[in-house]
DNA sequence: ATGAAAGCGCTAACAC
DNA sequence: GTGTTAGCGCTTTCAT
């Protein structure tokens, strides 16, 4: 009294044996056909290649990754996607990796705790890679060691000076004090800076920067304004120096705030560059759109997501010879017209 | 003569077996613990913990997808991370995948041609995925049809009408209609349109309901300008314009383009928007930061990419129920300071 | 509560 | 040039 079984949608993907089998072979001869190896005969070979048509034939990754031990996978543990150099980042990562054959998983934390950072690990745990980028955004400054888990091959894209592990950057700090010494040098005898968030790696060491810059051309530095990235953020730092007369040079930590600012002292009738200059961070796309189109220091994300590829698929290859390296890439300031000598 | 070969590192990674033998339980026993099943004794779990621990056992996911057919894992095919959208996309479509607890892949796909979309599916076979979200950005116009991989459950991010599969989209023709409806409405006689390449579908749905609302309000429309997306190419369209004094209203098709055609006009000494108002589309998150402060068309990206993902896991799910709807989502329009009334 | 056995789909090693 | 065998690490089923 069943129904007819046979009649059930076929609902399992065709395995290679299937392929096997109606081609008249033996399963390991579709496996040579599948990797493209030489030695099976063309008249076979083209029997194969119509059974897996016909079939809509794909390999089971699983299986073959189960016998490769290999995913050819990276994950990429990261807090946000939502800023334009994790962006950009990001592209750089998934190009070299497609360069190498190799798939990209996101692993996305979205909590700024290390707890969550943890959980970020459980996930990496049963997520199919072969290695890591942690992007870290460097919300964690104060966590004196930050674990990784052991066995994982990972390249940590930072600035902070930890050197568990293996590290990509930007200079941070020539950045910085290209930023402040073009302003200087156009006269002026002071920088504000709008920084990053306190907790980051990246916005410390560019107010240090920042400060030294100051100290070795006599200037005693002031006290940062510390921002979150954003360009809201910038706005209302940009309507408090703006207020102030004696403010005529502004250093952002990123072309958002510098946006922001640049925004405030329109608002309030400053003129840009006549009146305070302004200098961003990163040379987002926009910025030579900005008004006036914004002089900034540009780093170059994509090369560091590159760069942090090849370092880490280098570890998965030979995972004895373990350097825990730390690279830096250069910064370059980009003189647009939001920059100008000092009123008067 | 051999060396000793005891003294070669442990070089792979501990699996059940030897954290079975550890514990002097059975491997299925540490499987059971290792999936957090209740019937293990309490002391037993214990001592199978701690050797997982003390071996720094990570369970193979290889072998479990092989084993449940399932990667929980699913793959976004893009042309480009570059874009503001498509990020702000992914990181919805991120967002939802980690909450059903599944792992995100990228499948970039760099040139724009068929050819190497086919090649991405290649790519795509031997993915570890169970499905696809394909953001297509939409180069593609004139491809009447396009071929998705049979058995792969997909789910397309794009305004094309085509009824093959699962769409997803932001409701482009409301937003060019609002955009439109407002400029008209502060009493300009015409409206111009910087668009998108005339090869993406979302730029010419925005061309069409451009022109079909200016043609409902008894205005002959004229010919769009076409950029690339890009600052630099709205900067060019703005300059063409910005020259005639005639044109009071410009309706750029995202923001970046809004973004240099402003500034295009700012050069001429066109005043915004006491001489001429610009409306973006996208509402980034820099737009209230413009000098003005852009009015815009904000699109959902999040929720684009969120949903895309709810549909996709429904498709994973049940695959003989594959309806192929088309779901759009409403846009809203940002009212700043970029538009106003025409001059006298 | 614990274990033995089988098998997921694939490929390396070895016949022939 | 082709086939046979075995096993990757895990989980499901069926004992015990």
């Amino acid at each position: 009294m069943t129904m007819s079984e046979e009649s059930a949608p076929r609902r399992t993907r065709p395995s290679m044996v299937d392929v096997a089998r109606a081609a008249g072979v033996a399963p390991v001869t579709v496996s040579r056909v599948s990797n493209g190896q030489s030695n099976v005969d063309p008249v076979t070979r083209q029997r194969v290649v119509e059974s897996m048509r016909a079939l809509g034939y794909r390999p089971n990754s699983a299986a073959r990754a189960l016998k490769s031990g290999r995913f050819n996978t990276i994950g990429v543990i990261m807090f946000t996607l939502e800023t334009f150099g994790n962006m950009r980042t990001l592209g750089g990562i998934a190009q070299e990796a497609a360069h190498a054959n190799c798939a990209v998983t996101l692993i996305p934390v979205s909590d700024r705790t290390l707890g969550r950072v943890a959980g970020a690990y459980d996930r990496l745990s049963e997520a199919a890679v072969d290695g890591v980028v942690i992007i870290f955004e460097a919300h964690l400054l104060g966590e004196a060691e930050f674990p990784l888990p052991p066995g994982v091959p990972a390249v940590v894209i930072d600035s902070n000076t930890g050197s568990g592990y293996t590290v990509v950057d930007t200079d941070q700090a020539q950045g910085a004090r290209q930023a402040t010494e073009h302003l200087l040098s156009l006269g002026h005898e002071r920088v504000w800076h709008i920084a990053g968030p306190a907790a980051s790696f990246s916005a410390t060491h560019r107010v240090d920067a920042w400060q030294s810059t100051l100290r070795a051309a006599g200037i005693t530095p002031l006290a940062p304004l510390y921002g979150d990235w954003t360009t809201e953020s910038g706005y209302r730092h940009g309507l408090t120096l703006g207020r102030q007369k004696n403010v005529t040079a502004i250093f952002a930590a990123n072309d958002q705030m510098a946006l922001g600012a640049m925004r405030a002292l329109h608002e309030l009738g400053r003129r840009i560059p006549a009146d305070v200059s302004v200098v961003g961070f990163d040379d987002m796309e926009e910025a030579q759109s900005f008004w006036p189109p914004l002089t900034t220091v540009r780093q170059d994300f994509t090369a560091v997501g590159r760069l942090s590829v090849q370092k880490l698929l280098r570890k998965i290859a030979r995972p004895e010879r373990d350097t825990n390296d730390k690279t830096t890439l250069p910064t370059e300031l980009i003189i647009r017209a939001s920059t100008g000598a000092p009123p008067n």
